[in-house]
DNA sequence: AAGAATACGTCAGGCTTGTTGACTTTCCAA
DNA sequence: TTGGAAAGTCAACAAGCCTGACGTATTCTT
């Protein structure tokens, strides 16, 4: 292989295409929380309760701990986000039947309301993007996407697509 | 074109894929923003730190006002940020030579010298990302990532691409 | 020249979300 | 059985964002 050819394949990796995927990224972020942001606005909850609701939905009677690690926040901080959720009665949180310390998370019917309702927004948003850039596109998204976490991050996300507990 | 084939070429729309994509954003976004963390924890400075060196180094002299636009925040909220980079001598406010109202912001050289420890890790994780998914999984990341923003994101986000003030 | 509009800065106060530290309850193993 | 580890809870604090109101300098409009 020439150096020109190796040039030009390594364009996609020097520094200024790097940096615009960087604020593309980012910009691509905000928009992508945007929908169920508006949605809590004024509502007394935020994205913190969003999340824990989405995860909660999508693993119901995970136990607080696999929460945790998936949120990658504290303990405590997420205590605060889940006290309130149950408090309004959009979680419930039962006692583990072998292991009484664990609490195993359930959405009720009026968080699972709400958890549509947040999530709606959110999927139409992504559905029209893959609508727009196409299935290959879509592809290589998901490739970087899952290429861009770290270890742990990757084992709590197929975790979850091959429904884990 | 039969229906089989119909929703095959749809698969990546449902809303399994949906979320899987969801949460696959989730999950890069934390690994994306772990590096610089990293760096500015225990520095008195945070991610909004870095946010406004990063798009100040992108364009320099940039106004205020358009920092404001691109990082869609309040004024109060990025003056605090600003008020203390400028103090510490990493960013530098000239007053605007044709309209006196106007602050071009500049990086010092101390200012260019963290934003550069900060993005060389960011850029290193995503060029290791790049590397792995390959070239075209890149193009396809950045299709949709566009597809993901909205109007005016994208609008600052093409301007910093090629350039403009 | 007078008033409206623009660009920027600042004070005050509030909310969400993250942190650390100290604590209880429960389980398990030496 | 006793001590350590694990799961979860309560309290206090900080970062970072927000809104609202106000102040100042400058420029545009009439």
């Amino acid at each position: 292989m020439s150096d020109t050819q190796l040039g030009d394949n390594l364009l996609f990796l020097t520094d200024e295409q790097l940096r615009q995927g960087i604020e593309a990224m980012f910009f691509a972020y905000r928009g992508f929380t945007a929908a169920p942001d508006q949605i809590l606005e004024g509502m007394a909850y935020g994205r913190a309760h969003h999340r824990a609701l989405h995860f909660i939905s999508r693993s119901q009677g995970m136990k607080v701990n696999r929460l945790l690690t998936i949120l990658g926040v504290t303990k405590q901080s997420l205590n605060r986000v889940l006290r309130t959720l149950i408090a309004d009665g959009l979680v419930e949180s039962r006692v583990g039947r072998a292991d009484k310390r664990e609490r195993h998370l359930y959405l009720t019917d009026k968080g699972a309301a709400l958890e549509t309702r947040l999530s709606e927004g959110q999927r139409k948003w992504v559905r029209d993007a893959y609508r727009k850039a196409g299935p290959d596109a879509v592809a290589g998204f998901r490739q970087v996407l899952e290429a861009m976490m770290d270890g742990e991050m990757r084992k709590s996300y197929a975790s979850l697509r091959d429904g884990g507990q």
